[in-house]
DNA sequence: GGCTTTCTGTCGCCCGGACGACAGTTCGCG
DNA sequence: CGCGAACTGTCGTCCGGGCGACAGAAAGCC
């Protein structure tokens, strides 16, 4: 394995700050997988036979409906480790996971890695931590789905995605997705987003491109994510 | 600790199947705390100091936003456990547990839970297996709510809450919660729940009582809760 | 350099479902 | 036993937002 994956693999929350020789016995069971842009790592209802952990690129975790109608998760880069809920609870998986560039991963197959977890506790406790921080976010999004409108949904999620995976630039923070993109991450309609997006343009919140979403003001986005939909009425009013 | 008490720890996911010694000194970190019905266990952005099981009665587990609409998330009964989410990352309670019967219900403070799940592997696989649990019930919470419409998203949940929750009687599976509480569960209406609780009766695949409603057919309502939206239509333009 | 694909920008229509308003019931409680 | 609170059953109104339909623009791809 070369020095530059296993750095990789120590920056994550699953790993960092194990001991050496745990993450040696982990990083022996793990084998560095590669996808094409577009190919497909697992899909819903497979079995889950293995952890993953991206060094590059880039995954998207959804979910599908038969008629595929499709609603993103998560997105995720280096780093990141995905494929974790089947891989300790052995049942199928819950979601889709599709690279969207050229990506490379380490898969750990179940069968070590819950007997590394059986052996080191330290381990087991950053797993649980894992765990957490998915159960916080996925709470957040029936929380928001339930209470937000389309307009401060997509507020919050911009301001997230621009947390985890926004560029810094000059002109702001930058994010590499399309509209289409975004309305699934919302389950809302491309139309909708669209029209948001454009409003907040006008005002000089954002900016758009192709494929790209620039926060130009994150103040002001901030305050739409936290006004419910009661309050959209308001300002209309006020308009 | 009484001998019942025990007897009911020890059914649980978290604790079934440990070592007695193990048992025994989780069951020497807990209290027990009796709350009257309607008693707020915890609320939303409250400090997770304490993991917690229940002993017997009823506990809800909700989401408010600031106007006061409520999102039902969960319903707990003897033998489960809530609370882990905070308990695990020290950061604040995600929701919000109200008793909804007399409830009693063991405290396992934070600070010994840590110290034991670092000791005890077993133990913090079952407690990874809890969070896998919690897990998947959410995420099937968001793809519910962003695929199916009320109707179906009715259906699942009635079948869900019975098998987890239902008395089974001749007539059916007996479920004992009000319409409008059934309403804040899917993020939907008292009203349209009524309407389609009603259309259901008229078939004959539930009975309705105040407070209560019995599952009579529960294969015709797995059928609803299968059909999606745009099926809805088919099924009107059929009629 | 053309051709296809994939985005964005816009309309208009229509429907599911939220919300307010009441009337009638049934509990629980003083 | 009587009163108030909580639940069910029904209407009518209104609107957010889904969906189909295009047109133009930018980006791969042969």
């Amino acid at each position: 394995m070369s020095v530059t994956a296993k750095a990789v693999l120590r920056q994550n929350l699953l790993l960092r700050g194990l001991a050496e020789t745990s993450l040696d016995r982990i990083a022996g069971l793990a084998v560095r997988r590669s996808f094409v842009s577009g190919a497909t790592i697992f899909r819903q209802g497979d079995p889950g036979d293995a952890l993953f952990a991206v060094i590059a690129g880039q995954v998207r975790v959804s979910c599908q409906d038969e008629t595929g109608r499709e609603v993103f998760l998560n997105i995720l880069e280096s780093g990141d480790v995905f494929g974790e809920i089947a891989v300790i609870d052995g049942a199928p998986r819950t979601a889709t996971a599709v690279a969207t560039q050229e990506t490379a991963v380490f898969l750990i197959p179940r069968s070590g890695l819950l007997v590394q977890l059986q052996r080191d506790p330290t381990l087991s406790l950053h797993m649980l931590q894992v765990l957490c921080q998915r159960l916080r976010w996925v709470s957040d999004l029936v929380e928001e789905g339930a209470f937000l409108d389309v307009s401060a949904r997509l507020a919050s999620r911009l301001l997230k995605l621009g947390r985890s995976h926004g560029k810094v630039e000059p002109q702001g923070m930058t994010l590499r997705i399309s509209q289409g993109d975004l309305a699934n991450f919302l389950s809302a309609s491309r139309q909708v987003v669209n029209e948001h997006l454009q409003a907040w343009r006008d005002k000089g919140w954002v900016s758009l491109a192709r494929g790209t979403v620039v926060i130009r003001d994150a103040e002001a986005l901030a305050a739409v994510a936290r006004r419910n939909g009661s309050d959209t009425n308001a300002a209309r009013k006020q308009h």
